[in-house]
DNA sequence: CGTGTCATGTAAGGAGTTACATGATTTG
DNA sequence: CAAATCATGTAACTCCTTACATGACACG
């Protein structure tokens, strides 16, 4: 999986332009991919070249020309040889998180809870768009695409609980070490 | 994060030549990261130049001499300098098996079951790993790094629940499909 | 006698990001 | 009046992967 195959999927919608392209990643597809315009911009001009989409410009004064892009025949084509070869296994699962967490006992329990908390509000936030786009769409949802949705939906939860649980469990140990600590102070 | 950060990280609990550390990566670090040895001997030489870390020459014959590296003072500094950058948000993750799942109406049902059925293995496979890594190890973990486990534990048992309904969903699907089908049909 | 483990390294290439360049129009 | 939205594009760079090169020894 790559730009390409992701942009043909796209557009098996609806033709779009890259500008659009780009807000689609930012939306619906933020949970399972992200591009950005220094690579889609290149790859859809690549692909036009190539046949697999075509061009179509219309004119705007103001602002540039807009590319709006249409998947061809030979592009369905393509779209559908990705579909049809081997899956790719998501390893590739780089987190920053977790890898922190795994080093935590480095720093203080206080820049711990700093990262849980903010990635706590983070994937709450996803979860949220998520369940939202869900609850507006599932009538008209393909069952393969509510999949899709359910294990995004559920996977957040699941890392939101063991993040709260986390969270507790770390805010208990803090607060012991402030009271060893400060047990001489007034404040 | 990048494999020079998380290099690091590993160098502070002991030496090790980058055969063991790509070990690592294969193994503890494999549900949240992952690195090739032409990522690793390159980055471990860069590092050494840049005097991070400091190599000790082991003589052997019949293989390559082994390089054990050492975190020096320097490279403790600048890991610590990691770990208290801004925690990047790991938005990245980028699944070619959701991603499909999501055009999944454009493929036959068998197909998106196959697709399910192999990362069920996949992940039970990983879950598997990680919970016998957790219970081995859970008396001598610090509180972050059970926190990581907790988070990983969890994702992947609520990613496989999810996987699992939906492949009891999509198998009615493909028996309504069939009855239909080869209604007239016998084998 | 083949496969896996140990052990290091390079070269070529792929895929992506960030930052820059441009600039009108709309919205708060 | 500043910021966001619309709209495209390039150049430099980063980081990583795959494939190649070498080769002994142990295990079954």
């Amino acid at each position: 999986m790559n730009s390409q195959d992701v942009i043909l999927g796209i557009l098996m919608k609806r033709s779009l332009t890259g500008y659009e392209i780009k807000g689609l990643f930012e939306d619906v597809f933020s949970f399972f991919y992200s591009s950005s315009f220094g690579t889609i911009y290149p790859v859809l001009n690549r692909m036009e070249k190539e046949n697999l989409i075509k061009k179509e410009v219309v004119i705007q004064s103001g602002k540039p020309n807009k590319n709006i892009f249409t998947i061809t025949q030979y592009g369905k084509e393509r779209f559908n040889n990705y579909l049809n070869s081997p899956l790719e296994a998501d390893e590739g699962t780089k987190s920053d998180f977790l890898m922190r967490l795994y080093f935590g006992h480095f720093v203080s329990y206080d820049l711990v809870v700093g990262w849980l908390k903010q990635t706590e509000e983070h994937i709450q936030f996803k979860l949220d768009a998520l369940r939202e786009r869900y609850s507006i769409n599932k009538d008209t949802m393909q069952p393969p695409h509510i999949i899709c949705m359910e294990i995004g939906i559920k996977g957040y939860s699941a890392k939101l609980e063991a993040i709260r649980e986390g969270l507790v469990r770390l805010e208990r140990l803090v607060q012991e070490e402030r009271e060893q600590n400060d047990g001489s102070t007034f404040e």
